[in-house]
DNA sequence: AGCACACATGAATCGACGG
DNA sequence: GCCGTCGATTCATGTGTGC
């Protein structure tokens, strides 16, 4: 299904609620079919509608100054050589795809100026744009939007609570996406809705760094075929901060990389109107199905799932890198029986046995298993006590 | 205090006992006043001295491929005009703030790429660089270390668990900084301490999302006055898990924005040694001080969890020889599903595949490759186990 | 039905060494 | 430098299957 294939639709983002400041363009009355886009008036936008094509001539084919915000997520650049595979032996689907391939950073570069000198075109003077990508291309990215005039408000981290994994040992697991939050301008007026945000986040202010799964489960589109209908379709909780935090209900909001269209999704669900761009006509088949089937979320569960915390783990290494133990200090066992020493990577050393808090008590005691946070005792100011106060102490300072 | 100040002290970082990858260069016999750097031989780096003067020169005097790893927090305010790198090309007339914005990136940019050049200079061919900065600077430096050669890792992000709330309301809390640490090569061997950074977390491998506090309190450096003697020190328990896990005991390690000197006080804790280069005399005055009252840990607590893949290699042959497994003994495989027969030479034997341990393992599961220690199980006297026991009952008996 | 366990999978720049 | 072989290496979730 093509763009063109929905014209007949009622528009997609009928506005609920009241919006404070109106901001509705109206819907096109006739959409045509838009491989070789055509001029679009101001005030007939294809909102609603997953344009075909080269994101760049789509994008310069809309009225300057009509969009209130843009949500990118460009090709990442992996630059990945050969096949992956998990210690089980399973071979990792990589993202390998001709559209993430390109000739050098030079290439990348003139990519990425391309369509956001493009993009700076059709915002409006208060517009802002968001882009996601990884340490692959985020670096080019930034780099590119500061030389185009954008105003970089923010970059904010993606913390992944279900990663995958760094299977070789050879590297740190690659835990987050970085996003950047730019303004069209230094110094224009944007949107913020910081008390929205404020509320989703338990009533404190919303950082800079945001836990959230991956996409998965049942959210995750899948094909006729049981695959994964997009390499990397992004969760909808990420969209659904970003955009109930930087616009307005009724704000027209472009994604020039629409995918599986997770933006347009979102900013249905929110009373946003929406434009997409995307050339491959398999993920516009997809996104305008999904796209269709929302109905307006059940907020409360949405607020409850994106502002969950989780408990703060402390591992034990991190009293160590704090400075509350030191390596090379003595701890006792709680019986007085035993001692053992602190090494730099937080396990332990007793006589032959060596290994975490937990493993060493456990060796020691004959026992299968043993709490060390509670089994180790460190000679304090006030005499003994289990290490365990230390990691209080810990978890108290993430608490304030 | 300048570098030359601290020319009689004794070497800061005498390595007491013998590391896995001895690496300590020699102390500079002579060490001279530094701010007009002299070119430094190879074996005579200054090894625990804070040398003065521009960071640039005094790298570029420094032996090239002599440090193991560069820790570098640089400086991203743009007010570079007058001092640093400016073009006299220009005068400074009219206010035009695109002309601003990119004389003031594009000088900075000439400023990173220069430090960073020189930084690649001095290293070793398996050295690595961490650079520290936040949204201000950091696609800049991004960038640029990427257009240098270097080859990125990963980004970390420091998640600041007590950071300074955003007063206006107008953004995201700014709440983390980011850091990217770069091999100097792309496919050069680099020093990863997976194991010892898994035992830091608590025996999951360690991610790339960091949550420390900012440094306040007692660590905070305090000049005469009670204010705070560097505006940005990073907090010591950061640089902690960087050295212990991307270096070995003994290794150099240079700070080319040495400030307060947080790099050198870790790397004496942690047995490595150190070069600082630091402008401003009050800084460095306040770190040699800082860190002359730092004690190394001894010896014992900074071995680290080993990783099997330094253990010494036992071919399965040896097992044999040992009277371990006998000839004609049958193996199955630890799902149960495969038998096979040891033959004299160390090879398996499988209905129609023969071969070593791995290849026979491959080919009955129809895995690319496996490994034969693991995969293998034997009747032993407490029932079946994996035939890696005897291997390591081989190690052993090499270590004792 | 409910529980236990196996299995699948996610934007991945993921060796070392000897001949 | 190329090539073959050894052998090191995973976390959080969700779904499916079997008892």
């Amino acid at each position: 299904m093509s763009a063109s294939d929905s014209a007949g639709l009622p528009a997609p983002n009928p506005i609920a609620t009241p919006a404070p400041k109106p901001r509705v363009a109206r819907v096109a009355p006739k959409p045509r079919p838009s491989k070789r886009p055509r001029r679009v008036a101001p005030g007939e936008l294809p909102l609603g509608q997953i344009l075909a094509g080269d994101c760049i001539k789509q994008m310069n084919a809309l009225p300057e100054g009509s969009v209130d915000m843009i949500f990118a997520d460009p090709p990442y650049n992996l630059q990945l050589k050969g096949d992956l595979h998990r210690p089980d032996n399973s071979k990792v689907d990589a993202v390998d795809d001709a559209w993430d391939r390109f000739d050098g950073f030079s290439a990348y570069d003139r990519f990425s100026r391309a369509w956001l000198k493009a993009a700076r075109r059709v915002l409006k003077p208060g517009g802002t744009l968001w882009v996601i990508g990884s340490y692959h291309n985020i670096f080019r990215v930034g780099s590119a939007l500061q030389d185009e005039g954008y105003w970089v408000l923010n970059d904010i981290i993606w913390r992944k609570s279900n990663p995958m994994p760094n299977f070789r040992g050879r590297r740190f697991t690659n835990a987050h996406e970085t996003l950047i939050w730019a303004a069209r301008d230094e110094g224009g007026k944007y949107d913020f809705n910081y008390e929205a945000l404020k509320s989703l986040n338990d009533g404190v202010q919303m950082r800079s760094d945001w836990v959230l799964p991956i996409c998965s489960g049942a959210e995750r589109l899948k094909g006729e075929d049981g695959k994964k209908a997009h390499p990397t379709q992004k969760p909808e909780a990420l969209l659904h901060r970003v955009i109930l935090g930087t616009t307005q209900p009724g704000a027209v909001i472009l994604d020039p990389f629409f995918g599986s269209g997770t933006t347009g999704a979102a900013a249905k669900r929110l009373g946003r109107a929406w434009i997409g761009i995307e050339q491959d006509v398999t993920y516009r088949k997809v996104a305008r199905a999904r796209i269709d089937a929302v109905r307006p979320y059940d907020m409360e569960s949405l607020r409850v799932s994106a502002s969950r915390r989780q408990a703060p783990r402390i591992p034990f290494g991190q009293v160590l890198e704090r400075g509350l133990l030191t390596p090379g200090q003595m701890l006792t066992s709680g019986n007085g029986r035993h001692r053992a020493k602190v090494r730099a990577d937080g396990t332990l050393v007793a006589h032959d046995v060596s290994g975490s808090i937990h493993q060493v008590g456990a060796a020691l005691e004959g026992a299968p298993s043993c709490n060390g946070w509670t089994y180790w005792h460190f000679e304090g100011p006030a005499g003994r006590a289990p290490i365990d106060l230390l990691r209080q102490q810990l978890i108290a300072e993430l608490d304030s």
